[in-house]
DNA sequence: GTCTATAGGAAGATAGAC
DNA sequence: GTCTATCTTCCTATAGAC
C-alpha cells in the first residue's frame, strides 16, 4: 500500500463523479480526477484501463444503481399511498442535489463530443427508468396512461431545467420552488 | 485580405456561439472556432486579444442582444394581446432553438471552471431579462405580481429542463410538448 | 495496487511576414 | 487583417520501480 489510503470502489466512482458533475466531461482533467480520487494519474489507469471514458461509463452506471435503490425503489414500494411515494421522492430529489446547489450528472456529461459521445445510451435508460417508475405510480394514482407518462417526463424537465435556471440566477429558489410542487403538480385531477 | 473570405462581425459571432453551445466552452477547441469561424487561430487572437474567454463573453452578449431585439422586444409590444404575444414567443422560441434540437447557450456557459467562471454575471442578466419581460405580460394579462413572477420562472426552467431532456433521450419531443403547453399553463387563472 | 518519471501530442497563445 | 510557423504549457497515457 502506498502512501494514499485507498477507497472502496463506491466512494471511488462518488468522487469521480463530482468532478465530472462540477467541471464537465471536458473539464475533467485526469489531473483534478486523480486529486478527488486521492489517488495518482497511473493509478487511475491502473483501475480504469478505458481512461477518462471508462471512468465517465462507471460513475455513470454507477449512479444509475444508486439512484434505483435510493430513489426508484421507495417509489416502487406500493405498502405506502402514492403521495406518501412522492413526498419521500421529493425529500430524496432534495437531499441528492443539494437542495438545489448541486448539478445534475446527466446534463454535465450528455453536452458536446459531437458523434463521438458514448454516453447517450447509459443517459437515456437512467432517464427513462425514472420516467417509467415515476409513471406507474400516477397510474397507480388513478391517471391514465398518456397523462401519466406525460407529467413523469413533465418532472424531469422540472428537475432538469430548476437546477440550470438555479445555477444560472446564483439561487436555489428555482430548484426548492419545483420541489415544493411537485406532488401537487403530478397528482392533480 | 487572405484566401478566406470575411464574415461580418454579427455572423462571426453567431458561428463561435454555435461551437460553445454544441461542445462547451472547454470542449471548443481554438481549432474548432477557427474552423467554424472560417479564419486560422492567429486571425482569431487579432479579433479577440483575450483568447477564447473574450470570444465567448462577446458571443454572450451578442445573444443577449439578439434574443432582446426578436424575442423581448415583441413580448413588450402592447399592441397585441398578451396571448397573441405569448403564442410569438412560442414560435420565436422554436425557430430559435431549432425544434428543440439545440442546446441552451445558456446551459453549455454556466458549467464547470469553478471560481473562474467569469460567464455567471452576464448569464444572470439573460435569464433575468427573460423572466423579468415576460413576467411584465402575465401582468398586463391580469396575473398578481408574485403568480405572474413565479410562472415567468417556471417558463424558464421549463424551457431548459426541456431542451436538457429532449437531448438525453434524442427526441424533441419533451421540448416540443413544453412549446405547446406554454402559453396556456402561463395564462391560466 | 500505488508510486515516480516521462513520452507524445494537443491545447492556448504569440511572432512576424505579407 | 490574414496568414505560416513556432513557443510553452498542459493533457492523456504509458513504462517500470517498489
Amino acid at each position: 500500500m502506498g502512501r494514499r489510503t485507498s477507497v472502496d470502489d463506491a466512494e471511488l466512482l462518488r468522487r469521480l463523479g463530482a468532478v465530472f458533475r462540477d467541471i464537465g466531461y471536458e473539464g475533467a482533467t485526469l489531473a483534478a480526477l486523480a486529486e478527488s480520487a486521492g489517488l495518482h494519474k497511473a493509478s487511475l489507469y491502473h483501475r480504469f484501463p478505458g481512461g477518462k471514458e471508462q471512468m465517465a461509463h462507471e460513475v455513470l452506471e454507477h449512479a444509475g444503481q444508486w439512484l434505483d435503490e435510493n430513489l426508484l425503489a421507495p417509489l416502487r414500494d406500493s405498502s405506502s399511498s402514492p403521495r406518501d411515494r412522492l413526498a419521500r421522492m421529493a425529500r430524496g430529489l432534495h437531499s441528492f442535489y443539494a437542495g438545489g446547489a448541486q448539478d445534475c450528472l446527466l446534463n454535465a456529461l450528455s453536452m458536446g463530443r459531437g458523434a463521438s459521445n458514448s454516453f447517450g445510451p447509459p443517459i437515456k435508460r437512467v432517464i427513462d427508468a425514472f420516467v417509467s417508475t415515476l409513471s406507474s405510480v400516477l397510474l397507480e394514482a388513478g391517471l391514465d396512461r398518456t397523462t401519466a407518462r406525460l407529467r413523469a417526463e413533465r418532472a424531469m424537465v422540472g428537475l432538469q431545467g430548476s437546477l440550470v435556471v438555479s445555477r444560472g440566477l446564483g439561487t436555489t429558489r428555482p430548484f426548492q420552488a419545483f420541489l415544493k410542487t411537485l406532488p401537487d403538480e403530478l397528482l392533480r385531477p
